[in-house]
RNA sequence: GCCCCCAUCGUCUAGUGGCCUAGGACACCACCCUUUCAAGGUGGCGGCACGGGUUCGAAUCCCGUUGGGGGUGCCA
């Protein structure tokens, strides 16, 4: 009986969750759904210097969002590497007893000075070996070290096939840092072993620790895990995104209103693509399908506009009461740009159609209804220099003011009186609505405009003609 | 420098030797629809990096060149 398949995310709390990590995350989740396997989730929190469990609760936080949680019986963990330090150090010390490790008492400045004398840096890289046969044991200022076998390494990686290390290329790696501690090469061998991690799934930019930490795993006595590489995402100048150069923080566009449906469509189409002739499927057409031999073995670009435009698609795609709903936190509370007590939720129910085929973001949302909230308008001056350029926009906005004075007030009857001025004065409604579109909502674009005038009533409407006359005259 | 990975429209991709005068999506442009803006519809622009092979036949296989990327820490 085939063992079942233990996958595994490990991120490092040491900044916001990003979009590359969540692409990771993905693949390893898809892959264990699709296995009925299993995704560990290991929060590899081993550099003080840098952790912050604020950095931690938010990596949780953006998983739960992507629908990666405890909630899913495939889901295993959080566990942190911090807790097994012992077990790092243990595993090290026992590749000391056996000869397959050693200490040397040298210093980054003394490799440095060693590869600059000698001259050659192809061989073992920067560190040449050096204390190989010194026979040291441990000792304050002592590092150990991993004594790379001859001959060569070939990692069997599942996106791209046969990766072969000539191992003279490949330094005595430190295990053991000079105050004990172990670093990331041994942690996370010494952690998928004892988490009985059968696949490992993850960035590109691993792939050259790949051969060292298949040389642990034998080392300490086990067959290396299936490996799978997966290519980078990158930002327009085609370099690895990064946290403090590029917009990748995942948070950030939870924030922004992006979908998290959405998201992982998108995510998914990075390096992969569904079958049939459209990219937004359901995910479960995407669990179904995925395959990490069919995975890109380039760099993607992550391209927001297209996220964006995905997630209008999904926006479009939502039934009227869940748009609402999703609508909320932008609605209600700090975010809006409106005295809470002026927020009507039956009006927004009223005009949400018209807002749903025309944001890609759900932060988009309060600026195409808060003319609905206000109790004046903010007047956009361009929009205002542009609708009152002309000289028909001050008589004809009077003239529909006169007319909305008395005409019924229901939206098929102010779009009447609206063209009748326009008839008078032979101007289509496209350019007479410019005026009164400002007037009442303070911008030159927005929904159709007699619904919401409607939803306004007569005295609101004439109080916000008159205001934006009077601006005029003024 | 050294090691490794990669190479289809601007971007994300389909394509696994004949179905390819290379398909889709985003972006862009035009037109239609239209109450501005969207949405929707129709159409357009635009690509197999280059050079050698292999083969009856190559975007697809091989080699080289060029170009990108990743790594090269007592970070993870």
């Amino acid at each position: 009986m085939a063992q079942t398949p233990r996958y595994r995310f490990a991120p490092s709390p040491t900044g916001y969750f990003h979009v590359g990590g969540a692409r990771t995350a993905l693949y390893n989740w898809i892959l264990a759904l699709q296995t009925n396997g299993v995704f560990v989730l290991r929060v590899e929190d081993t550099d003080d210097s840098r952790n912050n469990p604020q950095w931690t609760q938010g990596i949780l936080d953006a998983l739960a969002w992507l629908g990666i949680d405890s909630s899913d019986s495939h889901f295993e963990g959080p566990y942190f590497q911090s807790a097994n330090a012992a077990l790092h150090v243990a595993a090290a010390e026992k590749l000391f007893e056996q000869g397959k490790a050693y200490y040397c008492d040298l210093s980054t400045e003394d490799i440095q000075k060693r590869a600059k004398e000698s001259g050659k840096q192809n061989e073992r890289q920067g560190y040449d070996g050096y204390s190989r046969d010194r026979g040291l044991g441990p000792g304050a200022g002592h590092v150990l070290r991993f004594r790379v076998p001859e001959g060569s390494t070939i990692v069997q990686d599942q996106v791209r096939g046969e990766v072969v290390f000539d191992n003279s290329t490949i330094e005595d790696f430190v295990l053991l840092r000079s105050n004990g501690s172990p670093v990331f090469l041994i942690a996370n061998v010494v952690d998928d072993i004892t988490q009985g991690i059968t696949h490992v799934v993850r960035a590109e930019e691993h792939l050259p620790n790949a051969p060292k930490q298949q040389m642990i795993w034998r080392a300490l006595g086990h067959e290396p895990p299936s490996w799978a590489h997966v290519p980078v995402l990158v930002n327009e100048q085609r370099k690895k995104l990064s946290k403090r150069r590029d917009k990748v923080a995942v948070e950030q566009y939870r924030q922004e209103g992006v979908l998290a449906d959405a998201m992982k469509n998108y995510l998914m189409t990075l390096g992969w693509a569904p079958t049939g002739d459209t990219e937004i499927v359901p995910f479960q057409k995407i669990v179904s399908e995925f395959s990490l031999s069919s995975v890109n073995h380039s760099p993607a670009f992550f391209d927001i506009i297209k996220l964006q435009s995905f997630n209008a698609d999904y926006i479009r795609a939502m039934s009227l009461g869940d748009f609402i709903a999703a609508c909320e936190p932008w609605l209600l509370g700090e975010k809006a740009p409106w005295l809470a007590e002026k927020f009507d939720a039956k009006v927004f129910a009223e005009i949400a159609p018209l807002v749903q085929t025309r944001v890609q973001l759900l932060q988009e949302v309060p600026s195409m209804v808060d003319f609905l909230f206000c109790d004046l308008p903010t007047i956009d001056d361009v929009s205002y220099a542009k609708a009152f350029s002309t000289d028909w926009a001050v008589p004809t906005l009077v003239a529909i003011r006169d007319g909305f004075k008395t005409c019924e007030w229901k939206a098929e009857s102010l779009k009447g009186v609206v063209d009748k001025v326009g008839e008078q004065n032979s101007l289509k409604l496209g350019k007479l609505q410019a005026p009164l579109r400002v007037a009442v909502t303070g911008r030159s674009v927005g929904p159709p405009l007699f619904e919401p005038i409607e939803v306004l009533g007569r005295e609101v409407t004439l109080k916000r003609i008159d205001a934006v006359l009077v601006k005029k005259v003024s």
